[in-house]
DNA sequence: CGACTTCTGGATCGAGTAGTTCAGATCTCA
DNA sequence: TGAGATCTGAACTACTCGATCCAGAAGTCG
């Protein structure tokens, strides 16, 4: 992109995911300017600002990164060609060994990093929260489907299905974070997907 | 408590409960000591620390007073007039029930208050995390508890089963938070349940 | 009353916060 | 080579943070 002037002196995208990854694991308003620059290999302050134009400018960035890459393990929500019960079962399965995986915060950085905190971070959490909504959407969709292609009685009480395999979804972060591992987090959605295989027409 | 000497000019009761609905809402970090002293009537910097000590000591009273009242929706998890079953079933309805009640914060302050944040606060993370630990086992129990009296199989996996009603359970913070009514987390755990009845050897 | 105890108003502290400024270094390009 | 663009090091700003200090106010008790 810059093209003459002096050059940079330290890997932007890298600096973007070391930020992304303390954001992650420590929330907004839990990460410093001090912190952010050290970590990126001790950068000056106007360095941080000629790159990033502001701490919450990066943390809009780190988040795209996420979405972009660890944030994927949800895709399966929207996955046209796979059946609905399959999108909701691989969503949680997926997210549950990325949030459990070494290398990286454990738990979702859309669910932790920006849903508590002071008022002035209400815009952030805003844009967590749009992302959270979006799933939400996405599970009642996969529900209403299986009870358009016959799969689920029409009877289902579809907010409240939708709702717990959500709460599970919201849930496996805080888990996550507390330490559970991947194995018992599957164990977790292998019941949950009983309380669907209950339900169904047809048996699984 | 105080016998001589000018009396205290505010309700330190009343003041701790502010605090505690303002650590509920924002977090630990996500408070600051102007806030507090505000909300708490306009006292003095003085006053606030001969009536509390420091900010993490009024956070830890605030925190005592929580489970000592809306916390309490959880001790059926350990009500041992009630079936396993119902014991599970109960923690999850008041809680859902008590986090969406208008009048204080939604969610659950063991969930939400000191969960992330810097690295300045592991003390206090750990001390909602020995909360959320002590939930954790007492769910376990109640499945353990459920096949030794022969309500569900010895073949149950208790640790997935109990996770995910953990998860159910910490997901309703989250999902109140953004807003869910009681009346759709009550569906979501109706649901839940159904996995628990699935496994059941007698019928209900 | 006077000694004693406790709390308050107000100023203040040092550390940490995000962000700015500018001279000079380092590059591209004509 | 030299003009123009961009980035950096270092000092610095304005503000907020949690916490402290002290003189004096306001109470109890002998």
């Amino acid at each position: 992109m810059a093209r003459t002037g002096r050059p940079r002196s330290f890997d932007r995208d890298a600096a973007v995911t070391i930020a992304t990854h303390l954001f992650w694991q420590h929330g907004y308003e839990g990460v410093s300017l001090d912190q952010l620059r050290t970590a990126m290999g001790g950068i000056s302050s106007a360095s941080f600002y000629a790159a990033f134009g502001s701490k919450e400018a990066l943390y809009r960035e780190a988040l795209s990164v996420y979405l972009a890459t660890y944030g994927r393990v949800t895709d399966a929500l929207r996955d046209q060609t796979l059946p609905p019960r399959e999108r909701i079962e691989h969503a949680l399965r997926r997210s549950a060994m990325m949030q459990t995986t070494p290398g990286h915060p454990t738990g979702c950085m859309v669910t932790l990093s920006a849903t508590i905190g002071s008022d002035q971070t209400t815009a952030l959490k805003g844009l967590t929260a749009t992302e959270r909504q979006a799933n939400r959407q996405a599970i009642v969709l996969c529900v209403t489907s299986a009870i358009e292609n016959g799969t689920l009685p029409a009877e289902v009480d579809t907010v409240g299905l939708a709702a717990m395999f959500d709460g599970l979804l919201l849930g496996i972060s805080l888990l996550a974070r507390d330490g559970m591992t991947g194995d018992v987090l599957n164990g977790a959605i292998s019941n949950a997907m009983r309380a669907w295989d209950m339900l169904a027409i047809a048996p699984r």
